[in-house]
DNA sequence: TTGTATGCGTTATCAC
DNA sequence: GTGATAACGCATACAA
């Protein structure tokens, strides 16, 4: 900066006001030190200028997986949105680790990012209380896709999985399935899954009955899809039906079932969750409930924004509606016909 | 770190010793700091280290898409070895946007990063001085995967897409293939791409020539697979096998080849480029390529150490080795049968 | 083994 | 409008 200085034959704080946009500086001035400084290819040191004015405009972001899709496209939402407003994003991938989460929660913290938004595979103790301190401390925290609230300092985006888990089950039930089976997320000690409880509420709406074989324990990845489908089929009476926990899950579904000599849709039906990407380029493309990705990560860099700005309002608690995208892998009717 | 330090009673300095273990420090003093560190959830900040000891522990990534699953598993080999080093990484996407190429290597020169590892998904002038600007000023960086060489400051990292494409083209012509069709890489104005090369070379190597019309422009996702291949389909002697340039055009490529109502691989082989995990679950299972992501991507972060230990030695050129990997797209014997 | 002073590259607060 | 000066939180050299 003292070349810039120099060069231009002004002061430090002149070429710390051009850059920064400040008034009181002659537009010929600020034209000359612009010249300068492209011409010297001078990048101000964002450490020393954020370490001055205790802010930053670096927000953390960790996701637990990077290889689920999923993620990616909440990410894609959250950097658009943060670069419209004049934000970076420090991206972090805890690979499916808890440790490495809480890992990447105290770097960023060390970072003096200005806010955080945080997915996890897991929400533990440990988790729980570092989102809690980071904002205690006065740092912007949104959990997203949240599955719960978290005190009233952390602000929570979600979407209504309960309600979307009605959606694939109702139109399953609305093709006239009578034995639907379900691979579950992974089991929670605590409370019960709302993909669970969704699935087993859309039965209780219509005073149906779910069997509990029928329900069996699954994970978010293709092979635990194909696991939970293995169990299904080997009961003795199999279900004409699955529901996946996401689309993940019931792309492993289709391949244990396709590998036991069924057809998808024709002998058993398989929906899915989340409308990641390939959910349409598979074969059979999948039937599948659209989890707005992209909206979410848009409203979380948002929720960022908003509580830096007001910091005293309680944080608040954002759900996001879902949509039944019905494709081939239901046997429902289909919008566009493909093969 | 000054309340740190009047807790511990001491000096900031033996606070400072501790965290960054520092000799000469007794053990007393040493456990008594670090527990009142732990007690007051002290975080130092690292904003001010690596201001005041000008390096930082950060290494930058920019990868050009997020969506597509290549990158994530190349960010994943980076990553682990970056943790496994003592680094963290700071992961930008440019989201396939040349524009946000160059403001995120701005960006990431701003925060003083240790080092830089960078993909790109055209290499033009403005990125190629950019980087080249910042190697000069001894950052290391690492151009990853490689389209070709960089001056002799950037690594290159690259798998051999030549051989590689030889092995593909190689193996549907084992199989009997006489007329073949390639979906190409986006066009590049300059020189043709070694995919390309490839694919002529194997078939040069055996005597054979191959018609112009066989090989039409695509890119690197489905919709242009999909595109390559409807104008392949349109042929008046279409071919019987298809080399697409990656595995998200080859997916595309067969969504195509099913939708006019022919079979893969009974009626039309495809082979894809790179062995992204969903290359394993498609339906047909994606013959392929691998690249080993993974490798090259914990190659780059050494690399990126490699030089900054030594600065001075010229930068090298890596080059890995591919393998064909066989499934069922292109009707070849297959190591297990599934459906 | 510990304390004290200086500076890293900025921004902010003053006078001029 | 502009120029000096302090301070941000830490690491380092040196003195004690």
């Amino acid at each position: 900066m003292d070349d810039v200085a120099r060069a231009a034959r002004v002061s430090k704080q002149t070429v710390s006001a051009v850059i920064n946009n400040k008034s009181g500086i002659s537009e010929k001035t600020r034209i000359r030190v612009r010249e300068i400084v492209a011409r010297l290819d001078y990048q101000p040191n964002l450490l020393a200028g954020s370490l001055r004015a205790q802010r930053s405009f670096t927000v953390g972001v960790v996701i637990p997986s990077i290889t689920n899709p999923f993620y990616p496209e909440l990410v894609r939402g959250i950097e658009d949105e943060a670069q419209r407003q004049g934000y970076s994003v420090f991206l972090c991938n805890a690979d499916e680790n808890s440790e490495k989460e809480i890992q990447y929660l105290d770097l960023l913290r060390r970072h003096r990012i200005a806010g955080l938004i945080a997915a996890t595979i897991r929400v533990n103790k440990a988790w729980t209380e570092a989102l809690k301190s980071l904002a205690g401390q006065g740092v912007p925290v949104v959990f997203v896709p949240s599955t719960h609230k978290l005190g009233n300092q952390v602000v929570c985006i979600m979407a209504d999985d309960e309600e979307g888990f009605i959606k694939a089950t109702d139109h399953l039930l609305d093709l006239g399935h009578e034995r639907i089976g379900m691979i579950s997320p992974p089991v929670d000690t605590k409370k019960p899954s709302p993909r669970v409880t969704g699935f087993l509420k859309a039965h209780a709406l219509r005073g149906k009955k779910v069997a509990p074989e029928l329900i069996v324990p699954g994970g978010w990845h293709v092979a635990e899809g194909q696991e939970g489908a293995a169990q299904l089929l080997q009961l003795s009476r199999p279900p004409t039906a699955v529901v996946a926990p996401n689309d993940m899950a019931a792309i492993g579904a289709i391949i244990k079932i396709k590998e036991r000599g069924r057809r998808v849709p024709a002998d058993i039906a398989v929906v899915g969750y989340d409308n990641i990407a390939i959910a349409e380029w598979y074969d059979p493309a999948l039937t599948t409930v659209d989890q707005p990705h992209y909206r979410m990560g848009q409203r979380a860099m948002q929720a960022v924004l908003d509580r830096l700005n007001h910091p005293e309002e309680p944080a608040e608690m954002i759900k996001f509606e879902t949509t039944l995208v019905v494709r081939h892998s239901s046997g429902g009717r289909v919008r566009s016909s493909r093969f």
